[in-house]
DNA sequence: TTGTATGCGTTATCAT
DNA sequence: ATGATAACGCATACAA
């Protein structure tokens, strides 16, 4: 591989005059701009990325660390991020935390020993002041999908529990009362926003919310199988099922059908998050819109603005969820 | 950021011993170690990625080319390569080419300019000469997904033409004779391989290939709506829809319903990929199991081997595909 | 076992 | 406008 003293030599200029016409920072005349040009292009070179940010502790690169690869939430956010940041002529350096807060931590550490130039954290494991101490670091962060007061100006969010609240509104101005509920993990925000905004809803119904008819799944699609085998077996009946995301309702979904029941006739399902399938399910699934990929734009914008210097970019912080009707819910 | 002159200075040794210590590929007193491990420890030193790498010229890390980040193929492989990679104490850098050749080598050569140790790529675009011409340079590669006769070494493949004959072949054994087919781009070589086993499949059986009946999609859902939709204004009847990927039947199916279609009794649909959700749709989707979990897994393996001397590993390079019968396809 | 010195490929600060 | 040269943070061949 070609460096920039044999682009020097071949072009009989110094290496600052190379590194100036790569960076194009400073004069130079055209003339010399040419025979560097010229070079470059005889020997193929290419700038190396390391050197170049070694010494200018700069990398042209954010860092990305989302719990998991797969999966339609994080592949859209990834999507979403790493489009716009592209464009810009960024690069994207994804790492996961698989929600564990060693590897969440073990990601971010790597993440700046790239010396990335910004750090884009979906991270669910770490504390609060961990994150508050990091962000008093040298690298910006941006935290997606959660809020922490001190640093508000990071955050990128959903109202949660305007989505769950929305989503429980919806079955009881259908006139559901019995209600049967698949959350999420209960450590994880999101899961236990939800389930306020849940409580918030039933509380302005003067229902009350019955903690037997409770499961706590893990966002999978198996764990809404699991969870609505064993919310039948409890053996108090419910008209609907509210399930913490859509991967859950999806798999609670298929295990009903399998268990003879119709949806949504005699059983409701709603879920959350609007995946890219949920319309393809049948019955196709009502559920709250989660602008994910929105978010993972927005999110890059941020550092477009705050580290890359674009300026003129508007930025949001709060997004809300929408309630999508679809055919698995039903009045009765 | 702590750096390892003043951990030298704290624990009082020379530089040499502190990186001796970190890469522990020396003989170091233990005295003179828990010296250095505690200066660490009070600085909270982290190495600098970047100067490591650029000082050894190697990085610890390999670089993962994807046509996209969201989607649930692409979800699986990285997923599998990133965990086996993980485990190993190896990091992944992952960027995207859009099945575009510009950003293919864009990508390819940002992976490069990081130091990755190794490069595994699922590239569609750029030419079979570049690849070879890559792989005869100083990194390694592994191809995903795609094989090249002179690099066959280094790839990693999925029987597609096997595939697409197994698909045709069960539809076939079903008694159908009108098929329509919903293809993936024709440039990329996965589709063509399946319809040149749908092709086997039809000559074993005398029947003759309809063109007509054969529309080009592009491997997503909304392509799926557009290739049916156009399919039946041809006007000419068919008992069964081959899609040349689980997207596009996902979306044929969801607009096959919407126009009062009856599958499987009206059509019978098949997809390929057996993607997470297949099973989830209604009627569940009969379709070809591609392991890309597997195949990324394995990916990460033959790098471990081959570049971390991970010497008793067993490496598969051609992995086969699976009829999985579900309930979108029937007899007739 | 430990230390010294040099190189890795750039950027950036001085000069000129 | 251009050139010398010192960082950048670490690994490593060579000495001791």
């Amino acid at each position: 591989m070609a460096t920039i003293y044999q682009v020097s030599a071949l072009a009989g200029v110094s290496l600052a005059t190379v590194s100036r016409v790569m960076n194009n920072n400073a004069k130079v005349s055209d003339k010399t701009k040419q025979k560097v040009v010229d070079a470059m292009k005889e020997l193929g070179y290419r700038p190396n990325a390391t050197a170049r940010s070694l010494a200018s502790s700069r990398s042209d690169s954010v860092g990305l660390l989302v719990s998991e690869l797969h999966g339609p939430f994080f592949g859209q956010m990834m999507g979403g991020t790493e489009s716009e940041l592209r464009d810009a002529g960024k690069h994207v350096i994804i790492t996961t935390g698989h929600s564990d807060e060693e590897k969440e931590i073990d990601g971010i550490e790597f993440l700046l020993s790239r010396n990335c130039d910004a750090l884009i954290l979906h991270v669910e494991a770490v504390s609060d002041e961990y994150l508050i101490k990091l962000n008093k670091g040298k690298v910006p962060i941006v935290l997606i999908n959660r809020f922490i007061e001190e640093m508000a100006d990071s955050c990128i969010t959903l109202d949660n529990a305007l989505g769950g609240y929305l989503m429980t509104k919806s079955i009881l101005e259908k006139g559901h009362t019995e209600i049967a509920y698949i959350s999420g993990p209960k450590w994880k925000s999101d899961s236990n926003e939800r389930i306020k905004g849940h409580k918030k809803a039933l509380q302005e119904y003067n229902l009350p919310f019955n903690e037997q008819l409770m499961y706590q799944g893990d966002f999978t699609q198996s764990g809404g199988c699991e969870g609505i085998s064993s919310l039948l077996e409890v053996g108090r009946p419910f008209t609907v099922l509210i399930c913490g995301n859509d991967e859950m309702a999806s798999g609670a979904l298929a295990t009903a059908r399998q268990k003879g029941l119709d949806v949504p006739k005699d059983l409701s399902i709603v879920g959350f998050d609007n995946v890219i399938y949920a319309s393809l399910l049948f019955p196709t699934l009502t559920t709250i819109d989660y602008p994910i990929r929105d978010m993972g734009h927005m999110a890059a914008r941020l550092v477009l603005k705050n580290i890359y210097g674009q300026k003129k970019l508007d930025i949001r912080h709060q997004f809300l969820p929408e309630l999508v009707e679809r055919d698995s819910t039903i009045s009765i």
